[in-house]
DNA sequence: GGTTATTGATCAGCATACTGATCATCAGTA
DNA sequence: TACTGATGATCAGTATGCTGATCAATAACC
């Protein structure tokens, strides 16, 4: 058997572990208390006002059913609004309320932070080339797993 | 704000959802009922026998309070064997059974095509180059989550 | 030897993530 | 307009992953 360090499913897991335990130490350092997903939906639906859940889950490659739970948690910190879209009645419109545009203003230091920690160990050059490779790899999977990226699906 | 596909942590995060659903659809089409997970504990225990479980937790950079559960799943399975131990009553001996056996050198050549699939989007030497510094990352950032990977612990 | 600290394991509780199902609503069509 | 299919959202159920607490057993110390 290969070693674990050389399986690349292994390394995605270990780094993507690494990368959230950075994201919250940092957040929660500047005293907020929002996951990646929050923070992503967050900042999604300020710049998608009145985004629907399946948009929003395919702008930021998360599964639909994780979205509904990840928006009654925005909607309970107050940070969201949820209401039945008028045009369609079964989709929901969210909307960034002021707190969560507050919030999402004041915590951006903490979130650029923690994407530099976790790439403390590579130099620039070395940074930039791994984001490449990782968009590259991602690209070519993005239909393999069931919460692909869907761009400009805006309706 | 930055675009999530620019985000060190969006990436890690798309990354490791890929490797997941690649991993689980090879196993899967193979016959098996296996996660990144079990699979990874499986095998450890299987070159590491009579191993416990908070230095198996170490081996692979997994949470114990995680790993308490990924066995009992595979004990339920009938793949692994866990019993108290006479020299440390606190610890588990965690054990493959034959069946354990069969099912992992069964499964290795799915768990190996899932790794390339996950790649597929890189030429040999991308891939190289993207565990090269996924390792070098994760190296530099092994202190920063709950789980590091812990060498050679054993005993 | 008795007290303290540490350690292995588990548990309660919470938040992702997934599969597959259900429900309400809308769109397209005969 | 009735029928069919597709779509947005939610739910039940399961499996990670985490924090923090608890418990039993061992180790360390005086």
């Amino acid at each position: 058997m290969r070693e674990p360090n050389e399986m690349p499913g292994h390394l995605a897991r270990r780094f993507q572990q690494i990368a959230v335990a950075v994201f919250l130490a940092e957040v929660e350092d500047a005293g907020f208390d929002l996951t990646p997903v929050q923070y992503a939906a967050l900042a999604t639906i300020n710049t998608n006002p009145a985004i629907d859940q399946i948009t929003l889950a395919g702008l930021i490659a998360y599964d639909r059913t994780t979205i509904t739970g990840v928006i009654d948690r925005l909607v309970q910190k107050g940070l969201v609004v949820r209401q039945t879209s008028s045009r369609d009645r079964r989709a929901r419109e969210l909307t960034i309320t002021d707190e969560g545009r507050k919030v999402l203003r004041k915590i951006t230091p903490a979130v650029e932070a923690a994407q530099r920690i976790m790439l403390r160990g590579l130099s620039e050059a070395e940074a930039a080339e791994l984001m490449r490779l990782l968009q590259k790899a991602i690209a070519a999977g993005n239909e393999l797993s069931r919460a692909p990226l869907r761009e400009g699906t805006t309706g």
